[in-house]
DNA sequence: AACGGAGCCAACCGCCACCTG
DNA sequence: TCAGGTGGCGGTTGGCTCCGT
């Protein structure tokens, strides 16, 4: 946070715009105005109500604290966990995720993931290196593998996850994940509206096809049996087998072609990612 | 009780896109 | 077409709070 600084208007022939904390006092003007007038031109609001701001602090503070329709308060693990998710597809294009989470801001959403998650992303990132050096190790048991992947929990596998699909690789030690410990076995995932019957797994994670590899596959939305396409490590769609069906312009990123207000809503995510095997 | 480090988070900064004259 | 203004966004900063010593 910072102090606020207040400029003297009488010492300064421009007014200089305070900057730093709000006071109740201007919380309650911006507070009043955006009720009484709603939202127009920044720079008339942060005027018309009489407050010293610039229009642009004045935007962040109704949008960061003061709109009504803010949630507050501490994420849940349903909003962590769809975070993850989220930002597994968005990356950092927070407002994109922040619009579909309603009640929170992007900046909010920022700041978690920054404070958070990513510590848990780097904890987990530590953890698989301890698993892959014991399972590569000449002496490293079975069970000793498994031990130290059941230490690890669920959250912690899904960001370890994501964080290797953003490298645009696969630790091998993933892949070591016994099958009890995989969140991205059949039991987390539903299929495809059109392909019930996808092939669940590669290597212990889910997968559209085992023959596709070297990219992340993932079906059309209207599509037969045997449809794919590849997106790269951007979701750009780079590749493309749809048996004739509707294609998918080249270049395109997988969120713009997904729904992703339906694909989320759906109780279990319904991602099939398949990633190229480590050489 | 005092201190210091770590974490949290509100707010700023800089850049970009869009709009308007 | 261009320039200036504005809004929106992601990255970053830095002050406050908490917690361990």
């Amino acid at each position: 946070m910072r102090k606020p600084e207040v400029a003297s208007a009488a010492t300064h022939q421009v007014k200089k715009m305070k900057k730093g904390l709000w006071s109740p006092e201007e919380d309650s003007k911006l507070m009043q105005y955006m009720i009484n007038n709603g939202q127009g031109c920044w720079s008339d609001v942060a005027k018309n109500a009489g407050l010293q701001r610039c229009g642009k602090s004045c935007r962040l503070r109704w949008i960061n604290y003061l709109r009504p329709d803010l949630k507050r308060g501490a994420f849940s693990p349903q909003e962590e966990e769809l975070i993850i998710r989220f930002h597994s597809i968005l990356g950092n294009r927070w407002s994109q995720i922040a619009a579909r989470m309603p009640g929170r801001t992007d900046n909010e959403i920022k700041n978690f993931w920054n404070s958070t998650i990513k510590k848990r992303l780097k904890k987990m990132s530590d953890a698989s290196s301890l698993v892959n050096n014991s399972s590569s190790s000449p002496n490293a048991s079975d069970s000793s593998s498994n031990n130290t992947s059941s230490s690890l929990d669920l959250k912690d596998i899904i960001g370890s996850f994501m964080s290797f699909q953003e490298q645009g690789f696969v630790n091998p030690s993933l892949t070591n994940i016994p099958t009890s410990n995989n969140p991205f076995q059949a039991a987390h995932m539903i299929s495809h509206p059109c392909h019930d019957d996808y092939t669940p797994y590669v290597d212990g994670f889910y997968g559209v096809n085992t023959r596709l590899q070297g990219g992340i596959y993932f079906p059309p939305l209207e599509c037969e049996e045997g449809d794919w396409y590849k997106a790269d490590i951007n979701n750009h769609v780079v590749e493309m087998n749809t048996n004739g069906a509707g294609n998918v312009p080249e270049g395109m990123r997988m969120e713009e072609y997904w729904d992703l207000d339906q694909l989320m809503s759906t109780e279990v995510p319904s991602f099939h990612f398949n990633f190229k095997q480590n050489t």
